[in-house]
DNA sequence: CCCCTGTTCGTTTTT
DNA sequence: CGAACAGGGG
């Protein structure tokens, strides 16, 4: 292996550059904080990273000057992140700085990494090296199968509610003999820890790990096998870790480990982060790992890193000001050399949720009109809850927006589905993709059948495929079934015989055809069966870039997240958490009520530690912005269906007067005022003024007449009307098409005659309205 | 076995 | 108020 090997000088070129002391190229541009950061390769190293400071730039260049300065081949660098999304980033952006590489560095995330080296180790930890990662969705599926054996009700004690404590445990570095009794003794009267137990006696056999097993049973592997350890201590010279202020107990057990191999004050590891944006708390991240890591690894060169390329002096001055409100941190304050200090902050509060809404699109269309590309706005919310408001109000304008988070490409039923059928294939033992499947097309194969299959698989103590293997040797089935089943393994038999020379996603393509998988969906008339079928299509796409069946499964597990390339222009609208990483010129920030943000629940839950958390959300929706951050809170919202009057958020009256302007719609309906009525002064001439008058409003109704011509409003004359406009053009939905109404809400499409569509709606019932009445839902 | 109805519950999300 | 889910009935 190359790790070992002497490293090789550099070439001529980058020698003669010294001589003439001239810094490689990749150094010009840094400051020199960051410059900093990046030759302090020695030695354990914090690096804080302030929003828009450049951190991962300073991340590349120091793993590029590794690289061409031979510090380390490329595999003996370990560099770790949180997510897909900033590993393969970071990859992208070494290839682009590095282009000849002598072997690639580690890069991936905690989860990948570990799996990468379980699955070298796996007999270690009573694992064969084809191990299947779960899901959360076959890992709810095990436990309530515990549950049941157990007799536990599982209406008392949700399964989902034990997998979250199992998620804790695990995120805390506990193995089923760690876990406190108190922490065991709660679920289901005390069965909670003989669950976790049970639950990993289970996973052996299953060859399955969760998520949480990757790091759990990869620090098991290094403490219970010193010479494991030792190996990659040899290995990794240098360890990078992103964003450690997300770290969670095993993450942070798991680096300790790794970093092992010398004394602490000697390790070459550099973390970076910003204990401001710590945000993850409530999934166990634990700040302190990073507040910590001065005593942790003593003579830690701590560099921080404050000069800001993003915002304007306001918007900075804003976000400082409020994040320092929070106590215990390890203190920076982020500035920027820009003279100019750019537009203040705004906040303006609102009748209610509506008005925010219409506020939003109104001022949205204002800077569209002046130029900007809805690509450069974002609304950041603190919950879900609150986009509804806001996407309804842009269908009303037409003005084109994107949500991001909601439901993944790999979480949908169809590609699971198919993924199970993938995963039995490459792995026989999977039984919950077994379970998944088995009367998945319809098969008739109900639950009594099922339960005789595990009945002996239980009895013989072999998965459920190699039961009914045995089974259908037997009298004990009926007929019908018998056939059925076996039938179904001599497909996967054929199935896993193809895969080894068929690339898989041609193999998906045959199995799901051959399954009847294909047929049901044809069969299927619902609105969604179309969407499925396109979605397998993608599914099957996505796997042409693979060579094996294995390591597409791999990735899979891994990597659940689908890149949006939509290019077209549209708003962004998405949480506070998911926003993280990302700018924008033009942020709004809706929603700034007490209660709603800081939320109550936070605050009730985890009191200061919440509430400083909250603030630090705050902070991260804050430094978003580059040119402007425009905040707004509603007097009145709905939640849980009723309305509730809420005063602004407390973090309102901690931003800086001085780069702040406050306005006010002035509501008919007095309510809370800003500062003491402070804000009064802005209320508009007639508080009556409707808002039905806003440009917004005028300009929705300009595109609805656009669209339906100036006819009068009739079923005949929209006719006409539609027909002139649309020439030949059919009509843009289909059967089955979810749309939406303004008035009706969702519905179905259940015929087209021309432009005039009968829908049937969730709501109000079936209903003929006009195609330019609705929407795409 | 599927559909419908009643009930429950109501941040944030990754791997 | 409305989505999601479980359980019962057809």
């Amino acid at each position: 292996m190359a790790d070992t090997a002497p490293l090789p000088r550099p070439q001529g070129g980058p020698i003669t550059s010294q001589l003439h002391r001239r810094e490689p190229d990749y150094l010009a541009g840094l400051n020199p904080e960051q410059r900093d950061a990046v030759l302090t390769t020695e030695g354990p190293l914090l690096v804080l990273a302030g929003a828009g400071t450049g951190k991962t730039r300073v991340l590349t260049t120091r793993i590029a000057h590794m690289l061409n300065q031979r510090l380390a081949w490329g595999s003996q660098i370990l560099a770790v992140t949180f997510t897909n999304k900033a590993a393969s980033e970071m990859k992208k952006r070494i290839h682009e700085q590095v282009p000849s590489l002598d072997g690639l560095p580690w890069m991936g995330t905690f989860h990948s990494i570990s799996a990468r080296i379980l699955r070298q180790h796996a007999e270690l930890v009573d694992l064969k090296p084809t191990f299947t990662i779960l899901d959360t969705d076959d890992q709810i599926r095990l436990i309530k199968q515990l549950l049941e054996a157990e007799n536990i009700d599982e209406k008392r004690w949700p399964a989902r509610q034990f997998a979250g404590m199992l998620d804790a445990w695990k995120n805390r570095g506990l193995l089923p003999k760690d876990v406190p009794a108190a922490d065991s003794g709660y679920f289901a009267n005390g069965k909670g820890g003989k669950l976790y137990y049970d639950y990993q006696a289970r996973l052996k056999v299953l060859n399955a790990a969760d998520f949480g097993d990757l790091l759990l049973e990869c620090i098991r592997l290094f403490r219970e096998n010193p010479e494991v350890l030792a190996e990659y201590h040899r290995k990794f010279k240098y360890m990078l870790v992103d964003e450690y202020q997300d770290s969670n107990t095993a993450q942070y057990l798991w680096l300790r480990l790794l970093a092992q191999g010398k004394p602490a004050s000697e390790a070459n590891i550099c973390v970076v982060g910003d204990d401001d944006q710590s945000i993850y708390g409530w999934r166990g991240a634990e700040v302190d790992n990073i507040l910590r890591f001065e005593s942790d690894f003593p003579g830690a060169k701590v560099i921080k890193l404050e000069r800001n390329y993003r915002s304007t002096a306001n918007i900075l001055k804003a976000a400082s000001t409020v994040i320092a409100f929070n106590e215990g941190r390890l203190g920076k304050t982020l500035f920027t050399d820009v003279a100019d200090a750019g537009e203040p902050i705004s906040f303006t509060q609102v009748y209610d949720s509506e008005e925010e809404a219409r506020l939003v699109g109104e001022e949205i269309e204002q800077y569209q009109r002046q130029g900007e590309s809805l690509n450069s706005m974002a609304i950041l919310v603190r919950a879900s809850f609150q986009m509804r408001e806001l996407e309804e109000r842009f269908i009303t304008l037409g003005l084109n927006y994107r949500v991001v988070g909601g439901p993944r490409f790999y979480e949908r039923k169809e590609i699971r589905d198919a993924l199970a059928y993938l995963r039995l294939v490459a792995q026989p033992a999977d039984d919950l993709a077994f379970e998944r499947i088995i009367n998945v097309p319809k098969r008739g194969l109900g639950d009594s059948t099922v339960n005789m299959l595990t009945a002996t698989a239980r009895h013989q103590q072999v998965p459920l495929l190699s039961a009914t293997r045995l089974m259908v040797e037997t009298e004990d089935l009926k007929p019908k079934q018998r056939t059925t089943l076996r039938n179904l393994v001599a497909q996967f038999d054929n199935w896993a015989h193809r895969a080894e020379s068929l690339p898989p996603y041609q193999l998906v393509e045959q199995i799901l055809e051959e399954s009847g998988y294909m047929d049901m969906l044809a069969a299927d008339k619902s609105v969604e069966s179309q969407g499925r079928k396109e979605n397998l299509k993608e599914l099957s796409r996505a796997m042409e870039e693979f060579e094996t069946l294995g390591g597409f499964l791999e990735h899979i597990s891994l990597v659940m997240d689908r890149d949006n390339a939509d290019a077209s222009d549209a708003v962004t609208i998405m949480t506070l958490h998911s926003a993280k990483g990302l700018e924008f010129n033009t942020v709004f920030l809706t929603g700034w009520e007490d209660g709603t943000f800081p939320s109550q629940r936070s605050m009730d839950e985890s009191g200061r530690a919440g509430l400083e958390e909250e603030r630090r959300l705050a902070y991260v929706g804050i430094t978003r912005g580059r040119k402007r951050v425009r905040i707004s809170a509603a007097q009145n919202r709905r939640i849980h269906g009723l309305w509730q009057s809420a005063i602004p958020s407390r973090f309102i009256d901690e931003l800086p007067p001085d780069a702040v302007e406050v306005t006010d719609r002035g509501s008919a309906y007095g309510g809370y005022g800003y500062g003491g009525g402070a804000a009064s002064r802005f209320n508009k001439a007639d508080p009556f003024e409707s808002v039905y008058e806003t440009p917004g409003w005028q300009r929705a109704r300009a595109n609805q007449a656009n669209r339906r011509g100036s006819g009068p409003l009739t079923i005949e004359g929209d006719l006409v009307a539609r027909s002139v406009d649309l020439g030949n053009q059919s009509s843009s939905y289909a059967l089955g098409d979810r749309v939406f109404h303004l008035k009706f809400g969702y519905g179905e499409i259940m015929s087209i005659e021309g432009n005039k569509l009968t829908i049937d709606f969730e709501k109000a019932g079936t209903k003929k309205v006009l195609e330019s009445f609705i929407s795409k839902g």
